[in-house]
DNA sequence: CACCTTGACCAAAGCGGTTTGACGGGCCTT
DNA sequence: AAGGCCCGTCAAACCGCTTTGGTCAAGGTG
C-alpha cells in the first residue's frame, strides 16, 4: 500500500503521505528554512539579529516592538540593525506566540445557480484593504458557494486563522449572524439582516430611505408608473429598498403594482428585461428605478431600443455604488442616482472590524450611511398623455 | 513619557506599547489561546486530544496525516475521536512547524491616480480561489498603490506570510518579474511582460491574435475606418492587441490611423468618449475595436446617441472577458466579440502557482489561451458612402 | 536459538517569535 | 551605611504543531 516505506542503511527512511522523503539524518530537513536569499545567506531572524547586537532576543523584540523598558539608545541600536539587515519578524511565529492571526477574512458566497461575483466586492475590498494594510493586517479572501459558507467560517475559526471576519450580502434572517456569535468570532456585516438589527455590528446604507427618496422625486416629476428594477428580493437591502419604494407611493395613496416590480440579479440584461416588460404594459411605465448601475444601463438600452429617449420620455434613477470602474458619468452624472461609496462602507467595516477584534467585549457598534440623491440626465417631468 | 509603567506589590509590572497591562502572574496571560467555545471548554488541541485517546501527539499528528506508520484501527479511532471533538489543528502552528504558509498572495495594484480597480479582478479571483479552496490554500489579498508592489511583495516574503503570488497587471518589462526572481518567491504572472518571456510562468491570451482576427473579420465587411478604443497602453495586453490590430491592417496595405486609436482606461465613459471623438472626424469611424463590454458600451451609448443604429451604421467588436456580472447578452450575444474567460485564466494561473510552489525547480511553465470569436449583433457591412 | 526485520509507537527537539519572572547595579532615602 | 526602587537586561518557558531519532515487542530467518 506505502511501498516507499523502507529502511536504508539500518535507519528508518520515512516518507510523507505525498511520497516525499523525509530524513536527511544531519542536514536541518524543513527546507524552506534555510532558503537563501540571494546574498547567499539565511533570512534574518531574531535569535541571529540579537546574537549579532551582543543582546538577548528578548531586548531586540522588546526593542523592536516599542516597550518601554529598553533603553532609548540600544533601542536605536537595534531598529538601525534591524533595517540593515531587512529583519522582518516571521509572521507564522508572531501569530502562534500571540495567539492572534493579525488577519481578516472576507468570506465572499458565490451564488452557485448563477455564479455571478457581485460586482461592489472589488470596490469593497479595495476600501477595507486600505484600512488592513494602514494597520498591518492581513485579508484572506474566501470565495465560496454560499451554501458552504457556515462551514467556512466554522473552519477558519478553528483552524484559528483569521481574528474576524466581514459578513457579504446578508439575506433576511441570515442564519450566519446567529451562527458566528456562538462560536464566538468577531464579525461586522456590511448590511444588514432584518429582525435581530441590535445583536451584532453592522454598516449599512439607509437602502429605504434612498429608494423612498428617489420614488417621491419621481412623483414630485408627475410620474405614476413608476417600476421597480429591483435586485434578487433574497437580500436583505432589496427588501428594505422595496418598502421605501412601496412607502412613498402608500404616502401619496398609491398602491405598487405587481406588474412594475421585478426583482432580479444585478446585470444590464436583467435591466433590460424588466424594463422591456414594463415598457410593453397596456399602460407603460413612464419612469424606472433600477437598483444599482449596471441594470440602469440595461434599462437605458431597452428605452432607446424603442426610439425613446431617456430624460424626456422616460426618466430613470439608480442606486449608484460609485464603483470606480463604473462612474456614473464624469462632471455631468448620466443618471440621476442615490449615490453611496461602497468603497467607504469597505473602508468603515474594516474600522470597525479591527475595533471589535482589540475590543471583543464593547458593545454592538452600527453605522448607517445615507445615500445622496444625486440629480443627472436620466430623469424629467412625465410626459403629458 | 510612559507613565504606566510601575510596580505592583514588589512585581514588576509591563506594559505593551499599547497600554495593555501584560502581566497576570499565574495565569496564562495569551488570553486568545483559552478563549473557550460555546461549551465553556477550551479549543481541542494535539496535546488534549492525544491524551483523551492515551496515545502521544507524534502519533495522533501522524495518524490524521495519513502516515503509513500507524496501525490502521489506530487511526481510525483517531480519526474518530477528532471528528468528534471538532479538532482542527491550528494553522498558525503548522505553517510555523512546517516553514510554509499554505497561502499564496495576490497584489493587486491600484492606480493612484484613477484610484481605478480592475473589474476583471473578482472573477478571476473567484475562479483562482476555487483552486486554493480545493488544495487547502488560503488567499490573500493585498490591495495596494502600484508604486508600493514592490514592496508589499518583499514583504510578504520577508514575513513568509505566502509561498507564493499571482502578479496582475503587467506592464511593458514590468521590474517586478525581475524582482521576484531575484527574491525567490515563486510567482505565476497573469499575462506577459514583453521582452523576457520564457522565464518565469504565465498565463496570457494571445490578445494579439485576437485583435487580429477581430480586425480582418472588419475588413472583410468592408470596413476601411475602425476606430481602436484600448486599454491603458502602459499595459502589456493593451500593447498586443494594438499590434495585433496594426498588423492586420498592414496585411491588407493600410496603415493605422492615429486619430482612430485612443488609449484610456477601460471604463463606460472612456468607451464613450473614444467613440464621440471617432464619430466627430471629417471621416468618421465606421466600425469599433473596443477592449472591454464597458467600453463597447460607452461605443454604443455614442453611436445610438447620434441616432446610428449598431449592427448597421456602425459596427462594434469587444473583448469580452466574460465577466459573471457582466454577460454578453445571454443566448444571442449582444456584441461581437473576442471572447476569453478570465474566471477561468484564473483557475489556470492558481494551477499553476500551486505546481510551482510544490516544485520550485521545475522549468518555467507558459499557458496561451485562444479567444473565440463570437457573433453577434453589433457587426455588419460597411455602410455605403 | 540467536539475529535481523518490521510494525507501531513515543520523547524530545525543533520552528521563531513573545512573555514571564528574575537579577544585578545605580541612585535615593533615611 | 543599609535598604528600597527603578532601570535595563536576560534565561527560560511557552504557543501547537511537525519531524527526528529512537524503543520495544512480535514475527521471520538461517
Amino acid at each position: 500500500m506505502f511501498p516507499l516505506l523502507g529502511r536504508v542503511f539500518g535507519q528508518l527512511k520515512r516518507f510523507r503521505p505525498d511520497g516525499k522523503a523525509l530524513t536527511c539524518s544531519k542536514t536541518r530537513s524543513n527546507l524552506p528554512h534555510n532558503w537563501k536569499n540571494r546574498f547567499g545567506c539565511l533570512q534574518m531572524n531574531l535569535k541571529e539579529l540579537a546574537s549579532k547586537l551582543g543582546l538577548s532576543p528578548t531586548t531586540v523584540s522588546r526593542a523592536l516592538n516599542g516597550y518601554p523598558e529598553v533603553n532609548e539608545t540600544t533601542r536605536e541600536r537595534v531598529v538601525a540593525a534591524a533595517r540593515h539587515h531587512n529583519y522582518r519578524p516571521n509572521a507564522r511565529a508572531i501569530r502562534l506566540a500571540t495567539g492572534r492571526a493579525r488577519a481578516v477574512g472576507h468570506v465572499i458566497p458565490l451564488n452557485t445557480r448563477s455564479e455571478i461575483m457581485n460586482p461592489i466586492f472589488s470596490d469593497f475590498i479595495a476600501g477595507a484593504g486600505e484600512i488592513y494594510a494602514r494597520n498591518g493586517y492581513d485579508m484572506i479572501l474566501s470565495v465560496v458557494a454560499d451554501e458552504a459558507e457556515a462551514a467556512t467560517y466554522r473552519d477558519l475559526m478553528a483552524r484559528g486563522a483569521v481574528d474576524g471576519v466581514i459578513v457579504h450580502a446578508p439575506k433576511t434572517d441570515d442564519p450566519r449572524i446567529k451562527m458566528l456569535k456562538d462560536i464566538g468570532l468577531p464579525f461586522v456585516v456590511h448590511g444588514r439582516a432584518t429582525g435581530s438589527e441590535l445583536g451584532y455590528n453592522w454598516v449599512d446604507v439607509n437602502n429605504l430611505r434612498a429608494f423612498q427618496r428617489a420614488t417621491e422625486f419621481l412623483l414630485d416629476l408627475g410620474h405614476r408608473r413608476i417600476a421597480l428594477v429591483n435586485g434578487l428580493e433574497s437580500m436583505d437591502f432589496a427588501i428594505r429598498r422595496r418598502s421605501g419604494y412601496l412607502d412613498a407611493l402608500a404616502a401619496r395613496g398609491l398602491t405598487g403594482d405587481a406588474s412594475l416590480m421585478s426583482t432580479s440579479e444585478m446585470t444590464e440584461i436583467n435591466g433590460w428585461r424588466a424594463a422591456e416588460r414594463a415598457l410593453a404594459l397596456p399602460e407603460p411605465a413612464t419612469a424606472f428605478l433600477a437598483a444599482s448601475m449596471l441594470q440602469g444601463m440595461g434599462v437605458r438600452r431597452a428605452v432607446e431600443a424603442r426610439g425613446l429617449r431617456m430624460g424626456r420620455d422616460a426618466s430613470v434613477i439608480i442606486f449608484d455604488d460609485d464603483l470606480s470602474y463604473l462612474r456614473n458619468g464624469e462632471d455631468l452624472p448620466i443618471f440621476t442616482a442615490t449615490r453611496s461609496s461602497v468603497r467607504e462602507a469597505g473602508r468603515l467595516s474594516a474600522e470597525m472590524l479591527l475595533g471589535v477584534i482589540s475590543q471583543p467585549d464593547s458593545p454592538p457598534q452600527h453605522r448607517l450611511l445615507e445615500a445622496e440623491l444625486i440629480l443627472g440626465q436620466s430623469t424629467g417631468p412625465a410626459p403629458k398623455l
